[in-house]
DNA sequence: CTGAAAGCGCTTACAG
DNA sequence: CTGAAAGCGCTTACAG
């Protein structure tokens, strides 16, 4: 392994100058720079990582942490952190905690042995001490996707909202009866599109009745079958409906299939709204009316929130940032 | 931050000897290592890591360098390979390469300032000096997915084969004119399918004519669109077909969507059969028939043969792991 | 503009 | 069984 060292002899230099003329921090005459550029192209010399960052108490690296990469919110999310860290230097780790706060709190523990800079979280469960913790000794994280209840840096949509106005949608166009496969209530962000589902019925006085409102808090990996159990489950109890408002898309799509399976169509029969907007819910049959969430998008912004917490270590109040989301009408809804 | 000798302090010891204590090397006695435990849980103290891995010359982290974790294959790839790392205690940075060589070759470099104990890689082309280098310079890497043409340790599976008992299958089953979307030829992998593609014909006695070959070398992130393109290509030239051969789901899916507009029905008036076997293929309209790969295990398996690379360090021949594919029939074969 | 020295936080021979 | 010392490969005041 070549060192500093190798550099400084090979060029006739001190290792000083050799960091020097490599970091730019200080000056260094023009043809030294040379000569140490020279020997550390022939030696193929590459700084060692962890001495600079042993040293200068960074190493440019952010966790992630979300729930699974497998979950195809993420993949978008993902990318859109680590293209963002990439402009500015950093390098990405990868932790999926399959919704468990232990294995959550496991990750964190190991991140924060002073090998990241920074954490992007998309928290596991509504059982966030550790993160309150983190964010108490001033170490630089951003929420994403699923809001926390006590005030952190995070980056969002606004679900009520969004689950208001796609059901408001399904109101405006005719639906009287619409179910809502309603996702893990354990969850801030599936309680607040079961939120905006209520009030938007309430304010265009419907009743909100508890039969229409189906599936569990599980969460399965099995995402789609949450919304194929909970609409077989009205089936099979006959009670009927109109629309269904599914939480996720994936959930929209097991509710299409357990829809067509019982003899129905989408959307003559049954209108179905998702939410997410998975690169995929375009291709599925019919292509899927959902709410776009800017997932690429909450990635960057995530690391444009991170980095001056990790440059400035000025200590200001948090701030979370509202995505905008987007209702996208397709063909499932009439 | 608390550093050892806090420990040492609060535990009136040595440095040296809570480094002992905690890492199990070297004698401590009970009562002293019970002291150090005390103060080490009292002041909530984490070695820092990246001294340990200066000391130690290893990071316990991996590398895994793929084209893109917003293609669907990858995902699955990741889970493996992280689930499998973390049981070995190590973690895995995430670097897409958008099928873009320099990209990788930057992230090669950046990964090997020695933060980084191992490298898995699907490979972005079929320029790979930067990989036999790093294999020439005995660094641990795994080439997945995407098999090279020369001699690494990898985790692949028989492409050929697989495109050839798809294909035959749909011999098998009555179809005479069967189209291929191929995919880019300058991937060794997209090249073995289409080799099989032809052998199964010609083993057939079905010629294999030009015209029916279809499909461009971009690699788009659109992954359908080259699926739709193509077969919308046959159509406008009044080319007959009785069923697509796509050498990726996502070019089926492309391909299903391009037949549904020009009024014609899968499978009753043209079979369409894939490769991956998505997670959401099963969902589409109609299920598609696919090959499976088996892209967990091979995540996991690549991390199995990585650790005694790095831990051994003996140089031994590379060793190419075939993984079992399979053949996966739902409905859009007749 | 350059070099020698100190130190980042660990671990591991080496003595005792 | 334990401690003092050296060293991993850097960077950065401090002199000159």
């Amino acid at each position: 392994m070549v060192t500093i060292k190798d550099v400084a002899k090979k060029a006739g230099v001190s290792p000083s100058t050799v960091s020097r003329a490599l970091s730019g921090n200080g000056p260094v005459k023009e043809s030294t720079r040379k000569k140490v550029l020279d020997a550390v192209k022939l030696l193929d010399y590459r700084p060692n990582f962890l001495a600079q960052g042993l040293k200068e108490g960074k190493t440019k690296t952010i966790g992630l942490i979300i729930p699974n990469i497998r979950n195809p919110i993420y993949p978008a999310v993902a990318r859109g952190v680590e293209d963002a860290a990439k402009k500015f230097g950093y390098t990405v780790i990868l932790c999926n905690t399959d919704e468990d706060v232990d294995t959550e709190k496991e990750y964190i523990q190991k991140l924060q042995k002073r090998w990241v800079d920074g954490i992007i979280i998309a928290p596991a469960s509504n059982e966030n001490e550790h993160i309150v913790k983190l964010q108490n000794e001033n170490f630089p994280i951003v929420v994403i996707v699923r809001n926390v209840d006590f005030l952190s840096n995070a980056v969002i949509i606004d679900n009520y909202r969004a689950a208001y106005d796609a059901v408001s949608y399904l109101i405006r166009t005719g639906h009287r009866r619409i179910a809502i496969v309603k996702g893990n209530q354990q969850l801030a962000l599936y309680r607040e599109r079961f939120r905006g589902y209520k009030q938007a019925l309430l304010d265009a006085g419907i009743p909100v009745v508890e039969e229409l409102i189906a599936g569990d808090d599980s969460d399965s990996v099995q995402w789609t079958l949450d919304g194929y159990n909970a609409i077989n489950c009205l089936f099979s109890q006959n009670i009927e409906f109109d629309a269904v408002f599914a939480t996720t898309d994936l959930r929209a799509i097991g509710a299409i299939r357990a829809i067509k399976d019982h003899g129905y169509k989408v959307p003559e029969d049954i209108s179905v709204i998702g939410f997410d907007n998975l690169e995929f819910s375009s291709l599925i049959d019919p292509p899927l009316s959902t709410v776009s969430q800017p997932l690429y998008d909450i990635g960057m912004r995530a690391v444009n929130k991170l980095i001056p917490l990790i440059d400035n270590k000025t200590v200001t109040e948090p701030t979370i940032e509202i995505m905008l989301s987007e209702l996208i009408i397709r063909k499932s809804t009439k």
